[in-house]
DNA sequence: ATTAGTGGTGTTTTT
DNA sequence: CACCACTAAT
């Protein structure tokens, strides 16, 4: 099939052909690594290297999966169902529910995301009497989350301290109540798998010999288990084709190792190296910026990206007063490219961390502009979404002690607290889950009334999924456990009911969706007596799970041009012709958690990269002096990642600090204008040198003549207010 | 038993 | 600022 290949150029031609038992792809920023894997994918089908069946392919995301599968299917008229396209928790997760007997979890195992996992947590403390000022449950998640990534249970850890004795001992508690509640976290989702292919192997053989092909893109962002789990999946008879770039690593916290790229060349002999280097996403000046940027990083493999496309625009530089400056600046650019005739959707306000939206936000919803904030508080992580999914999981498993905790009084049905505490205690007297407890539980007035009318909801519940339809199950749901009611009677619940609502509609996409899946997988999987198809009939399971693991982005939009929001974590993998960088500060971006060591403000340069390599034709990159957060002015110094960017890519606006905004854009040829004026050529937002302080930026000014007295904020000394005329303040090169 | 109100605290990035 | 845990008042 040549048209498939048609116009790859001659380095992807090499990888998608590739015959190497195993392979690694360095494909930096838009070189054209989906595309290659795609087409490589379609290709082995194509030329009949295997069938889709044989194929297991894992991704970052769920997105990116989804992306995948409709390439493919774009370019090969076949059933994509057949293949295993996933993240590695989406694929665990189906083996494990194709396997949940061997790992002993029940048929209907429930997944707990971050929020749930912190909750649980805290019970086991408060259960064993762990004080919670002493060990924080944060830093106990870390732990185990830690712990997971690397693949080891609690009892394999090593214990240096006491603390970190009292700490792991948490961990052992942690896990036998998931273990009895029936319930896995994210990491348990891996762990648990790989210890089934570990140990069983009738089954590792089995995945071994049907998974032909093994592809993995962002390889860099693996952790030590992942990595693990490949190379029981790998055999010698099948070809792994691994995806990545170094310079992309920027989920450390989270566990990945980018040296897995270094270790995979040994440990899976690897004998071909391909290098994508060609950019066929960004101009000339975006894309110098980008390699200026990321070569003052030490630890990396070394490669450069080039275009052969122009110079194009060069990056545009904005610099604002306040955070909220910084908006209105970013708003009058957008309005100017609004007549330009550009369309919405192509443009994207990106951000370090989540809280810094709000600004945003605000100020697009007073000039009218549509947008649309990915990430932060997520459809399936809404109060009123996981009260509504906490009755469907009570429902289906009976253990789930959290999801009873979460609802037994929500909406209040008069148990309290007295009235669970007893329920607890009968639990424990019999050893049995909450819910169970319920039955034997005595308690007086209103209470029992309650008590009992409770327990016949959940069970009717219970019935109704097997007669029901997904939909109709949630619809009832949240009727009848009153929580459209009680948001009804809330000033805010307006919005919570649309949600709720939305869940109705979400169980019935998921639903004509999943009766599809459930054709085609018996159709074309049927020779396998490993890959039949789980809990027959009722969706409710694999409903819960995905809403678990997907984020559940797409439910609330509605197809309108907009303006999209993101973190840059976010953006990875994306594009936009035009991307507007903010915050760009110290302590913000660079962030001041990872400024310590070399190692995290490394992968804040490769954010950084990222950030900048998602632009297309048009970057914009803004910082602000005075910024509002968590409640109090902060006042930072411009991000060093600034000076790192070489001044013939950068064009700086002409309108500085100030709050009067031009009609047209800050960067035509307007003439300088003096603000915020005070003796010697001194201003407010000017980079100063003290001799005792060092060096710091004007935040504040008052008094006149004489008296005239500045408020700096140094580097290393925090703000100090001094009388200009005894300090001795010089200017510094920059500005 | 429930609620409203207070005070203290912690804040990056995410499957 | 937003989220909790706790207390006092219904």
């Amino acid at each position: 099939m040549t048209s498939l290949l048609e116009n790859l150029n001659n380095e992807q031609l090499e990888a998608v052909k590739t015959s190497s038992a195993a392979s690694l792809i360095l494909a930096g920023a838009g070189s054209g690594k989906t595309r290659v894997l795609t087409t490589r994918i379609a290709w082995l089908i194509d030329t009949q290297q295997t069938s889709p069946h044989g194929i297991l392919a894992v991704t970052f995301t769920n997105k990116a999966a989804q992306e995948m599968i409709f390439r493919i299917s774009n370019i090969l008229p076949i059933n994509t169902r057949g293949m295993w396209i996933g993240t590695f928790h989406g694929l665990c997760n189906r083996l494990l529910r194709q396997h949940h007997k061997e790992v002993g979890l029940p048929q209907s195992f429930q997944i707990l995301d971050s929020a749930d996992q912190l909750s649980v947590i805290k019970r086991v403390q408060k259960k064993h009497n762990v004080d919670l000022e002493k060990y924080p449950p944060k830093q106990i998640q870390y732990h185990i989350n830690s712990a997971k990534d690397l693949g080891l249970r609690y009892h394999q850890i090593e214990e240096t301290d006491d603390f970190s004795h009292e700490i792991n001992k948490i961990y052992g508690k942690y896990q036998e109540l998931c273990d009895k509640e029936g319930v896995v976290d994210f990491g348990e989702l891996l762990l648990r798998c790989y210890e089934l292919l570990k140990l069983n192997q009738v089954l590792r053989k089995h995945y071994q010999t049907r998974f032909k092909h093994i592809l993995v893109d962002e390889f860099q962002d693996t952790n030590q288990l992942q990595y693990n789990l490949l190379r029981l999946l790998h055999n010698n008879k099948s070809s792994i084709f691994a995806v990545g770039d170094d310079d992309q690593s920027i989920y450390g916290f989270r566990g990945a190792r980018s040296n897995n790229l270094k270790d995979y060349v040994n440990d899976f002999q690897v004998s071909e190296t391909i290098k994508l280097e060609q950019n066929y996403r960004s101009h000339g000046h975006i894309l110098d910026a980008a390699n200026a940027l990321i070569q003052n990083n030490i630890n990396r493999l070394g490669k450069n990206l080039w275009t052969s496309d122009g110079k194009g625009n060069q990056i545009k530089l904005l610099e604002a007063d306040s955070d909220q400056n910084e908006a209105n600046f970013i708003i009058n650019e957008i309005k100017t490219l609004e007549a330009d005739d550009y369309s919405l959707d192509n443009v994207a306000i990106f951000y370090r961390s989540n809280a810094q939206s709000r600004t945003l936000e605000h100020a697009l919803f007073g000039a009218g502009l549509p947008y649309r904030v990915y990430g932060g508080l997520r459809f399936f992580e809404r109060q009123e979404i996981k009260h509504a999914l906490a009755y469907l999981r009570l429902a289906m498993s009976h253990d789930d002690d959290g999801a009873f905790l979460r609802i037994i009084n929500f909406p209040s049905r008069g148990i309290g607290q007295k009235s669970v505490e007893k329920i607890n205690e009968i639990a424990i007297q019999n050893n049995v889950a909450l819910y169970t407890a319920c039955r034997d539980t005595k308690l007086t007035g209103k209470a029992e009334i309650s008590l009992e009318r409770f327990i016949s909801l959940i069970d009717k519940l219970r019935s109704l999924c097997i007669t029901k339809s997904l939909s109709e199950v949630i619809e009832f749901t949240i009727n009848v456990s009153g929580l459209i009611e009680y948001y009804n009677n809330e000033k805010d619940g307006i919005d919570r009911i649309e949600n709720l609502r939305e869940l109705v509609n979400a169980g019935m996409v998921f639903e004509a969706e999943n009766t599809l899946t459930r054709v085609d997988i018996t159709a074309s999987d049927a020779s396998s007596k490993f890959d039949s198809v789980q809990d027959e009939g009722n969706l409710l399971p694999s409903f819960l799970a995905y809403a678990s693991l997907e984020s559940g982005e797409h439910q609330a939009s509605d197809g309108s041009k907009a303006l999209q929001l993101m973190t840059v974590h976010a953006a990875k993998g994306l594009e936009f012709d035009t991307v507007f960088l903010t915050g760009l500060e110290e302590g913000l971006f660079p962030h001041e958690n990872s400024l310590n060591d070399t190692s995290g403000l490394e992968e804040e340069r490769r954010l950084m990269y990222v950030a900048i390599t998602r632009a297309k034709k048009t970057l914009f990159i803004s910082h602000a002096q005075s910024r509002m957060l968590h409640g109090q002015t902060r006042w930072n110094m411009p991000s060093r990642f600034l000076e790192e960017i070489p001044g013939e890519n950068v064009q700086k606006s002409n309108v500085e600090f100030t709050s009067i905004l031009p009609r047209t854009s800050q960067f035509e040829d307007l003439p300088p204008n003096g603000k915020n004026k005070l003796p010697n050529g001194l201003r407010i937002g000017l980079t100063v040198e003290h001799g005792k302080f060092g060096v710091g930026v004007i935040v504040q000014a008052e008094g006149q003549g004489n008296d005239t007295r500045v408020q700096v904020n140094f580097e290393n000394f925090g703000n100090k207010w001094l009388v200009l005329s005894f300090a001795k303040l010089k200017t510094i090169g920059k500005n």
